[in-house]
DNA sequence: CATTTGGAAGAT
DNA sequence: ATCTTCCA
């Protein structure tokens, strides 16, 4: 009947703005305003990834510096990408809202096809078959937001009344239709707009997305490729929008779809290989048999850091500490993933790029995984990175490290052996509360970036700055929160923080709970942002106050209902009630219940009511409000606390309060080497020499670039660098770092010192524990403070063995 | 010097 | 296994 290129009916649905949709309905004050999601806030207002309509309207767009973009919008919100913890980060929301829409789209098709964040493709051609044999497209009306490329809608839909139209149209129609149903199910669902593309494969669907956004979608039939064609750059098709779109135009002299058209396949073929001459001659003619493949979950979790110019790492302490936030988030993905999916990554690809000479010499090296241990991962990291990029005079020059897990496998369901070895008490227990939920998990990362080393200023620049304007907006004239003290500057200062933090702890009764102890702390998952945003409404808006403007949006038509609802249910959500010391999983699985299974019904709620289980809060929002705000002060007083330092007294240096004890604890270790050392100080392994492997030096891919500014900075750079040379050296046999003969053995003593420093605070804090348990629950707080101590940091699982 | 960060797939 | 290309 028809041919094989138009049987299938494929749709590509695209979020539209994503990010700051998704901080729209975080946060509806935003709705309706220009704003732009804005990320790497350390340079000329941060680099922007995404704008919504009304500022690109005002030419705001992707790339933009946050400066550029105030220029040419003035009232633009720029909402910062917070990344300071795994929890608080805002593309966590985004992949949260995105697996949101992905499980609308999967109820009217399984294939599926997650192309990123934002994005996905579907084959709906069994769907459109059904309902065609049933159902005739008629009504524009189902038809109200699509277009379709080389006619007008009703024209499209008036060609079917006659005997010769084409089936693959109609098919083309049908989805639409459909289209149209799913983009209204995501919008219902999840508060999400988006933009479709429908047409018969994958290349065309993407294209003919692109073509009337946002909140439409559009057909692109078949019999209207060629017009489309007609004046379509290259670029345009998915694929040819990078070198090898830009070579093609240049090889064959031409710009356009319909010149590609013209090329014979031989000529294609002859020029690039058999794969891509054919697939170039067959997409010159809107011809694309790529199948949708089914995919809802990554095949790779990864993450990297990019340190440009003057930033680029020099010292083991700052490597040390990068390599060790990127372990510990990857970890922390993993083990959420580990969750989700029910699978474990195998191996693991480390990625670096180091300046040797003034040439950008970059490699991967992949490495078996077989435990999310943040702890291991960071070490074998690091002696990946040591052994390609340390430097002989001991120093680095790193300007990017990533980590990528992958070659993931599911797991056993029936069997896990880890159960095995853990000690049949209490333990067995709180191995079920999930990580992140545990509170003291969740305020040690807190502490832990708060006590952040001087190396990462954006992170504490960035905290500092959210808390001053949270302080500001308290204490603006037309906050309702003037007169409530909740940033009182003699309490701030004075040394008395604990008992601020004590009196921000809010407290509340769970009439459920059969414990007689019913005082709970609270957590909140969000971040600064989101409360500041509240409160830092623009100036010159209308409304006189906060509780003012979230009445008035309440009070809203349905439109704005969702985003009302959404907004309160989001923070109320995510009030939940832990114990420090015993099981709290029974009340996080009804709270996860509530967030994970909520129907429709539950969407329409609003306000307090969302609270669930938690019915003590006061229902008023007002006094919701307090309460974050309360929550938001205790975060931010922990913080000011865990960054108090003091002076050691043994080595004069700036230790924080709160590291003290282990610090000390650092020094009696170190003390009793020093008298001992020749007792441990004996045999060190030999180093074992491999083959060197291959790295490669990163290509400048700079169109334009100055020869004189470049050379100039060369010469400039090569006098400074070649101060320190040629230190004799000796390999660690516990860190395989190359160590300044002069300073060897006393890194020795500092690695014996760190082995006793462990032993004795595991036989001070923990005189329970039996030998090889293979996971702690309590690992996470075991974890030696980094940082601090003098020279180098050791990592511990080496110790170990 | 400086979009950044994340992910998939193809080439070698 | 490692590197390159393309994309969001
Ligand atoms: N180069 C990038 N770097 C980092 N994040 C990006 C980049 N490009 C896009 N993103 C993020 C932010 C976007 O909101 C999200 C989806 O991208 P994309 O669909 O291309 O644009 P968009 O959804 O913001 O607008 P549109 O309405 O045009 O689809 O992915
Ligand atoms: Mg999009
Ligand atoms: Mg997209």
């Amino acid at each position: 009947m028809e041919f094989e290129h138009t049987n299938r009916v494929i749709v590509l649905v695209d979020m539209d703005c994503f990010y700051c949709q998704v901080e729209e309905k975080l946060n509806p004050f935003l709705v309706g305003k220009p704003i732009a999601v804005v990320q790497y806030n350390a340079w000329k207002g941060g680099g922007i990834i995404a704008v919504n309509y009304p500022a690109r309207d005002k030419g705001v767009t992707r790339h933009m510096r946050g400066n550029e973009a105030k220029a040419k919008c003035p009232n633009i919100v720029l909402v910062r990408y917070l990344k300071v913890h795994l929890l608080l980060q805002t593309i966590t929301r985004y992949r949260d809202a995105g697996k949101e829409v992905a499980a609308v789209l999967q109820a009217y098709t399984p294939l599926l096809e997650r192309a990123s964040v934002d994005e996905a493709y579907m084959d709906i051609t069994d769907a459109v078959n059904e309902r065609l044999l049933n159902e005739h497209p008629i009504t524009l009306e189902q038809l109200r937001n699509t277009h379709v490329v080389g006619c007008n809608t009703q024209d499209f839909l008036d060609s079917f009344k006659y005997e010769h139209h084409l089936e693959s149209n109609l098919k083309l129609c049908m989805g639409g239709i459909i289209t149209e149903e799913i983009r209204a199910a995501v919008f219902e669902k999840t508060g999400y707009k988006c933009s479709a593309g429908i047409a018969h494969n994958k290349v065309l669907a993407k294209l003919a997305c692109g073509l009337h956004k946002p909140n439409q979608q559009t057909i692109l039939p078949q019999d209207s490729v060629n017009s489309l064609y007609e004046t379509l750059p290259l670029r345009k098709i998915r694929s040819l929008g990078g070198k090898f779109g830009c070579n093609l135009s240049e090889d064959l002299g031409i710009t356009t779809m319909k010149e590609l058209q013209q090329i014979s396949e031989n000529d294609l073929i002859n020029r690039y290989d058999d794969k891509t001459g054919s697939w170039l001659y067959k997409i010159a003619r809107g011809i694309d048999l790529e199948p949708v493949t089914v995919r809802l979950v990554s095949k790779s979790i990864g993450c990297c850091k990019k340190f440009p110019g003057r930033t680029a790492l020099v010292c083991c302490e700052d490597v040390q500490y990068w390599v060790n936030e990127l372990s510990n988030e990857i970890t922390e993905r993993l083990n959420r993933d580990l969750e989700e999916n029910n699978r474990k990554a195998k191996h693991m690809v480390v990625g670096f790029v180091n300046e040797i000479n003034r040439r950008d010499v970059s490699a991967s090296r992949t490495h078996p995984l077989h435990s999310y241990d943040a702890e291991k991962i960071a070490a074998d990291m690091l002696k990946v990175v040591n052994k390609h990029c340390l430097n002989s005079n001991g120093y680095y020059r790193i300007k990017y490290l990533g980590i990528s897990a992958g070659k993931f496998e599911d797991c056993k369901k029936g069997y896990d052996i880890s159960s095995y070895f853990k000690s049949g008490d209490k333990e067995a227990n709180t191995q079920s509360v999930k990580p992140e939920y545990n509170l003291s998990y969740f305020f040690s990362k807190i502490e832990k970036h708060g006590a952040v080393n001087e190396t990462s200023m954006d992170t504490k620049e960035a905290l500092q700055e959210e808390s001053n304007n949270l302080e500001e907006s308290c204490n603006s004239n037309d906050s309702i929160y003037k007169n409530q003290n909740l940033f009182d500057d003699q309490d701030v200062k004075s040394d008395n923080l604990e008992a601020i933090y004590e009196a921000d702890t809010v407290m509340i009764d769970f009439p459920e709970t059969n414990d007689d102890n019913t005082k709970y702390e609270t957590k909140i998952q969000t971040s600064f942002t989101d409360v500041l945003s509240l409160v830092n409404r623009d100036k010159d808006s209308e409304s006189d106050s906060i509780t003012d403007e979230i009445l008035n949006n309440e009070d809203k038509d349905d439109n704005s209902k969702a985003n009302t609802s959404s907004y309160f249910s989001h923070y109320f959500k995510n009030v939940e009630s832990f114990s420090r010391n015993f099981d709290t999983s029974k009340y996080l699985d009804v709270s996860n219940n509530e967030v994970e299974t909520s129907s429709p019904e539950n969407d329409e709620i609003i306000g307090g009511e969302t609270f669930g289980n938690s019915e003590t809060f006061e229902s008023t929002n007002n006094t919701n409000l307090i309460l974050i705000f309360k929550i938001m002060r205790q975060h931010l007083v922990k913080l000011l606390i865990m960054t108090r330092k003091e002076k050691c007294k043994e080595c004069n240096k700036q230790i924080l309060k709160t590291d003290m004890t282990s610090h000390m604890d650092y020094h009696f270790a170190l003390q009793i080497v020093r008298n001992e050392a020749h007792l441990y100080n004996n045999n060190s392994t030999s180093a074992i020499s491999n083959p060197p492997k291959k790295t490669v030096e990163v290509k400048k891919t700079k169109r334009k670039r100055s020869e004189i500014t470049s050379t100039k900075l060369t010469t400039f750079l090569k006098s400074n660098t070649q101060e320190v040379v040629n230190v004799p050296t000796e390999t660690c046999p516990h860190c395989d770092k190359n160590i300044p003969n002069t300073e060897f053995a006393s890194h020795l003593d500092y690695h014996v010192a760190k082995k006793l420093h462990l032993e004795i605070n595991s036989l001070l804090k923990d005189n329970t524990k039996t030998a090889p348990v293979p996971k702690n629950i309590n690992k996470t707080k075991q974890k030696p403070k980094q940082g601090k101590p003098p020279s180098v940091i050791a990592f511990s699982s080496k110790i170990r063995n």
